[in-house]
RNA sequence: GGAGAGAUGGCCGAGAGGCUGAAGGCACCGGUUUGCUAAACCGGCAUACGUGGAAACGCGUAUCGAGGGUUCGAAUCCCUCUCUCUCCGCCA
């Protein structure tokens, strides 16, 4: 955990972004007691430094005398009663860097200014792209994928549980068409590095972006090992550069990863739970960039792209909606998310969300630059966007490709890693 | 899983209780000099926190894998953990 101090100038900046959140009532004691702690850490600092100084001045005399063959024997009582104070006074200073580190910890990141205040209901569409079908139009993904053969509900729950999915055939094929398609555009198209992470990670990555403290009973944990199971590549491809310095000519950086997430869905049972909606494990192909914070809004801007560009390739309708500042994530200081309609199921659904952080996470996992003029380290800002999410994407595939004979069409994008042109 | 060795600045590498934020070298940056390049020489070159300052920068503290301990004082001694390497076993 690197750099989670409270900036007293900041407090006014987390109360707005906290009340924009719709959070402010429930966030405000721990930003105020956060600022209080703070104070008193500071105070606790000189006191211990204060202490250390003289000791050190102290062991400078000792040595002095102990070489010139004199004693020192007031000068060893001396600074043995001031050790005493210093790691009495230390364990007050720990208890209270513990303190502020953990108030800090459960306020979410400020949002950008052009975030729309409120909540769910204040999302504003930005554009869409693509003309959806008429909902209800044609079956639900979960019946055509069974019919078809491509997906197995029974077996996946048999061998897993509820919302573990076995792909079948083309329908596994598919999957693998879905990797290699979008990894082969981003690192072709869009200048992305491929990276092949871990999909086990340790709590310090898992800290480091954000996804604890907060949100431990979302993810699956490794029995007594202190690991847990990734609920998105962000945690192991942000994390890749912890606690470092970059160099500025390392930035943008843009790094892309396939990877299965895992999601426990703690709560969620019983909504938008059939068929490919949402699962427990589902493999995404995520875009993960580092900027400088200068161009970190327009980077956000390009990712956004990029994950688009997945969605029209594909030749599926979508809309880009901004989230409000109450329906952005956690660490999240603006988002948009890309959803896909789904004529079969009626709905739309978010098949990527794409965020800037500033450097909410930076500061957290320890990422930081050295900008080109050799000045001081500065925290990068990250930015991440699903490239997109496959369950969801299949499924809106198999209903917006669907034909009157229950067959599917597929996109022209993908029929080379399919090798055929038709689901029947 | 068992046995052993190790972890020092961007890199290499000394140091083995006090005078070491850390020798020396390389790399890098600035300068001098020499037709250019190269070389030589001179200088600079970690991070974080606290504090003062408009700033330049100053002062203090900490950091030799991490955390604890011993000691007036720890890179140096002790313990725990992590990681790396070698050998053995097991294994996709």
């Amino acid at each position: 955990m690197h750099d989670l101090r409270m900036i007293r100038e900041q407090i006014d900046v987390l109360r707005d972004g906290m009340r924009r959140r719709g959070k402010l009532e429930t966030l405000a004691p721990f930003i105020d007691r956060a600022a209080e702690v703070d104070t008193e850490r500071r105070m606790m600092i000189q006191a211990v430094e204060e202490r250390k100084a003289s000791r050190n001045a102290m062991t400078q005399e000792v040595a002095k005398k102990k070489r010139a063959g004199e004693n020192a024997d007031d000068l060893l009582v001396q600074s043995r009663t001031l050790s005493e104070e210093i790691s009495k006074l230390e364990s007050e200073l720990s208890d209270l860097e513990a303190e502020l580190q953990r108030n800090m910890l459960v306020v979410p990141n400020v949002p950008l200014d052009d975030v729309p205040a409120g909540g769910e209901e204040s999302n504003k569409p930005v554009r869409s792209w693509g003309t959806p079908r008429e909902p209800l139009s044609v079956k639900p993904h979960w019946d055509v994928g069974v019919s078809l053969g491509l997906i197995d509900f029974e077996r996946g729950a048999k061998i897993s549980g509820s919302g573990f999915i076995v792909f079948r055939g083309k329908g596994a094929r598919l999957v693998r068409s879905l990797m290699n398609f979008m990894l082969d555009l981003h690192t072709g198209e869009h200048g992305y590095e491929e990276t092949w992470v871990p999909i086990v990670v340790n709590r310090a990555s898992m800290t480091g972006t954000s996804q604890l403290p907060k949100f431990e009973d979302d993810m699956y944990a490794i029995k007594d090992e202190e690991l847990f199971l990734i609920p998105t590549a962000e945690v192991p491809v942000t994390n890749l550069y912890a606690n470092e310095i970059l160099a500025a000519t390392d930035l943008p950086k843009a790094l892309t990863a396939y990877t299965p997430c895992f999601r426990r869905e703690a709560g969620a049972h019983g909504k938008d739970t059939r068929g490919l909606i949402r699962v427990h494990e589902f493999d995404k192909v995520e875009l993960v960039r580092y900027a400088t914070p200068e161009t970190s809004s327009d980077q956000l801007e390009l990712l956004t792209g990029h994950a688009e560009k997945v969605l029209q390739l594909l030749g599926l309708p979508y809309r880009v909606i901004l989230l409000a500042a109450g329906d952005t994530g956690f660490g999240s200081a603006k988002t948009y998310d890309l959803e896909v309609f789904a004529p079969g199921a009626g709905v739309w659904l978010e098949v990527s969300s794409c965020s800037v952080f500033g450097d909410f996470q930076s500061r957290r996992a320890g990422i930081r630059y050295r900008p080109a003029q050799g000045g001081k380290p500065r925290f990068v800002h990250t930015l991440n966007g699903s490239g997109v999410a496959f369950p969801r994407i299949i499924a809106a595939i198999l209903e917006h490709y669907q034909n009157p004979d229950g067959t599917v069409t597929v996109p022209e994008v993908l029929r080379p890693y399919l090798g055929t042109d038709r689901l029947s």
